[in-house]
DNA sequence: CATCATTATGTTTTTAAAAACATATCGAAT
DNA sequence: ATTCGATATGTTTTTAAAAACATAATGATG
């Protein structure tokens, strides 16, 4: 036999044709929520953090409410946080994310390769 | 208003860890049925002729059964055609692509961002 | 048996994305 | 007012993917 079949998927929320949020968007919120700041969490995921903080910059450009925030200066130099309206659209992701897999699973299942 | 937000996806069927079914490789299928040729198919898509031969290359070395079949030489230089069985993973990865679309759609307009 | 458009495949060049590097700035706590 | 680790941002380098280029080989058909 050719080896078990499975399906991977992907998927990003669009706000008017702009990227809103993606799979490096919620993992980078996730690290972020651990860590308590932007540079530990591109770390933690093996990225840069110029490019972290880019993406933090490009989401909070494009929401109506920042969803991340960020304190400067402090004797810990300072960190990052995910806001009520970032976690929100975390949840909202990770919902639409868990039906997805659910339904692909069973689609891969169906199939006859 | 911050615009209409929508949803896009990509999915892949994989086969026992391997890439075997993408939107690439269904959009080549589809030009190459409707060109009986690879150059042309991958012309008519902008790509390169070499990456196409090898996609077909590829995805026919994990097939049970070639999806592709090429005619060599002939006056016509010969050319390339899709087998049943290339069109069997077409439909089936159609039908989950719209089922798919049709989710993500709803789950889109239920958003709240 | 010459032709011709296509398949087949190696080699080089371009391009775009990511990473790496380098500094400056910030500000609460000591 | 010094320190310290994080944010902020410009510049350079690396890397990987794609494209571009080049050239055989193929074989049905006239």
């Amino acid at each position: 036999m050719a080896g078990k079949t499975n399906i991977r998927f992907s998927f990003r929320i669009f706000v008017g044709g702009e990227r809103y949020m993606g799979p490096g968007r919620v993992q980078l919120m996730e690290g972020i929520i651990k860590h308590g700041s932007i540079a530990k969490a591109a770390q933690d995921m093996n990225m840069s953090y110029r490019k972290a903080w880019q993406m933090v910059k490009d989401m909070n450009a494009m929401a109506k409410k920042p969803l991340v925030e960020k304190q400067l200066g402090g004797k810990s130099g300072g960190g990052a946080f995910v806001t009520d309206a970032g976690k929100e659209i975390m949840r909202q992701y990770y919902s639409i994310q868990k039906q997805a897999a659910s339904f692909f699973e069973k689609a891969s299942d169906k199939l006859k390769v």
